[in-house]
DNA sequence: ATAGGGTTAG
């Protein structure tokens, strides 16, 4: 017997058939022909049940099928196969498809109704579509709704308008934990991390409990910053509330310890996690690379392999670079064939340019050069010729240099980065004639290199320097400091690099930008401002230049300092002395 | 019945 509840009654058999059915195809057919053949064929909530159903199998065919046959379909019905369709992102633009019939039908929206097809126009990141939905639900009077509010914001923070969603939070009366969460993650998806974390401060101050979700943009504002300390106070958070580590949140916290350079930390988190998936394994494997563990990235990816997980693309992105940066080339050469032997995926751009990325480094150019002619005759990808360009300039092979820049401007002529490799490769060539020709070209077309700068984490807070910077308050301070810490360097041996970069720039700014580079004046406020035996950690947009990686060797040494330098590739690890990348970048 | 989350070379 059942025992009656007053407010659920007992579901018809029919129904029972459709739950065990589950989104299994074959078995939605039977329990369908079933319901039809027993008369039940016009029964609204049933024809619903089926539809979610077969939208969560994945058959849009057979759930256009279902809705066809129903006569005079309702909001429910309209918001029902919405919904469905919102929560798979194959099906997103199907729901637009729904939404749109439902108007056209003279069939009015709910809330409900909204908050799924604003997800789905985030998911596709529609925002004129967006737009014109956060016009209907003005005119439906859902502009106060806190469900839709919070949908809006992340549909905007989504599709990077930020000023709009800033406007429908700065609205809201009550702000949930999901629109709080919803602006936090749309600050750090966009690039801006340091207001992700000022969100983050006020959030607190208005006395808002942050949950997983939260947690997961603001570790993920702390990696891009590299901000240890505000990292390692999240996860005492975690740890000291009870939070449960599940797999996205672990894998948060992994790429937080990861990108401040702290890989045992990371593999601690990785070790206590209940579930691991292959993003979390991959957030693994792709920290031992970055950080220098070549070989423990490639063991890292077969012991995935004997958990029974498979590898994605961007594992093999992780596991080759890793064999680039360690110079591991027979391994890499051998996950590459895998990637199709084995895993029948197809290599993509991204892993073209790791191969040739990695056999360049190792110095075999010929055989990188006729990968690219023999795997990629037509048009290769401007990436792998770039990564072809690096590898020329790495190992002073200019006439196959200038040849490939050739093919690489001829694709991307308003590219900075390659004129300035270009010019590089003519100034380690001795052939300044061909230096001025490229950098006035470059003049012409107006295009600028980027500008590089250095941030650092102290008390939780991060502080920004760019070549030759004064801003600072404590400039003369730092200016003074990093002299001295100069001195003391070539003292012991250092004599600066005035290697290819410098040609880039004018005379009189040479010997100013080689004792100002960003790098050195974040290092000497980090000096400055923490206290010994605390390592320093400094975070580069750029590649690190050949003079600063060997004077802030020298830096370690004088100063009894770990130095960390995230540069735009891969972490540097400075150490009585020396470098973790062994002088192989 | 409602909203928010993690991995990627150069």
């Amino acid at each position: 017997m059942e025992t009656k509840q007053p407010h659920k009654l007992p579901h018809s058999p029919a129904y029972n058939f459709l739950l065990q059915a589950g989104p299994r195809l074959y078995l939605l057919h039977q329990v369908h022909a079933h319901i039809v053949v027993s008369g039940y064929g016009r029964s609204r909530s049933l024809l619903t049940k089926l539809l979610n159903l077969a939208c969560a199998a994945g058959s849009i065919s057979y759930t256009r099928q279902i809705f066809l046959a129903v006569p005079n379909p309702d909001s429910f019905l309209f918001t029902s196969l919405i919904k469905s369709t919102s929560k798979s992102h194959n099906f997103s633009i199907y729901s637009l498809y729904f939404y749109s019939r439902m108007l056209l039908c003279n069939v009015s929206p709910s809330n409900y109704t909204f908050t799924s097809v604003i997800k789905s126009c985030a998911d596709l990141s529609a925002l004129k579509h967006g737009r014109v939905v956060h016009g209907h639900v003005l005119v439906h009077g859902f502009g106060l709704d806190v469900y839709v509010q919070a949908a809006l914001v992340a549909l905007y923070g989504k599709c990077g308008d930020l000023i709009n969603a800033r406007k429908v939070f700065d609205k809201i009366r009550e702000r949930s934990i999901v629109a709080w969460n919803s602006m936090i993650s749309g600050y750090e998806q966009n690039g801006f991390a340091k207001e992700a974390i000022g969100l983050f401060d006020r959030m607190k101050e208005t006395g808002v409990e942050p949950d997983s979700a939260t947690f997961v943009s603001v570790l993920s504002a702390c990696a891009h910053l590299g901000a240890f300390n505000l990292g390692c106070w999240v996860h005492k958070y975690i740890v000291g509330n009870g939070l449960d580590l599940n797999v996205v949140l672990g894998t948060s916290l992994i790429n937080m310890y990861i990108r401040c350079g702290n890989v045992s930390k990371a593999r601690e988190v990785f070790d206590s996690m209940k579930e691991r998936n292959v993003v979390a394994w991959t957030a693994m494997i792709s920290g031992y690379g970055t950080n220098g563990y070549g070989s423990q990235a490639v063991e890292l990816f077969h012991e995935m392999r004997r958990n029974g997980l498979f590898p994605n693309s961007i594992t093999f992105v992780a596991v080759l670079s890793a064999c680039a940066h360690a110079g591991l080339v027979n391994e890499g050469r051998r996950l590459f064939v895998s990637i199709r032997e084995e895993y029948h995926l197809v290599p993509g751009v991204e892993h073209h340019v790791c191969l040739v990325d990695m056999l360049g480094r190792a110095g075999l150019l010929d055989e990188a050069y006729n990968f690219i002619k023999e795997e990629i005759p037509e048009n290769p990808a401007p990436a792998i010729l770039t990564a072809m360009l690096g590898a020329c300039k790495m190992h002073k092979n200019f006439d196959l240099g200038a040849q490939v820049a050739e093919h690489l401007l001829a694709a991307e002529p308003e590219n900075p980065a390659h004129y300035v490799i270009l010019s590089n490769i003519y100034a380690l060539a001795g052939r300044m004639d061909q230096v001025e020709k490229v950098r006035n070209n470059m003049i012409r077309k107006c295009l600028k290199k980027q500008v590089g700068y250095s941030t650092i984490e102290v008390d939780q807070k991060t502080y920004l320097f760019s070549m030759g910077d004064k801003s600072h308050s404590e400039t003369n301070a730092i200016y003074h400091f990093l002299d001295e810490l100069m001195w003391k360097c070539r003292e012991a041996g250092y004599v600066p690099v005035s290697d290819s970069v410098m040609h880039e720039l004018e005379e009189e700014e040479r010997e100013h930008a080689l004792r100002y580079h960003s790098e050195k004046l974040a290092i000497a406020f980090g000096l400055l401002k923490t206290s010994h035996g605390t390592p320093i950690r400094i975070v580069k947009n750029l590649r690190m230049c050949e003079d600063c990686h060997s004077a802030i060797k020298f830096i370690s040494a004088i100063s009894s300092r770990e130095i960390i330098v995230r540069d735009k590739l891969r972490f540097h690890h400075f150490k009585f002395g020396s470098c973790s990348c062994l002088d192989y970048w």
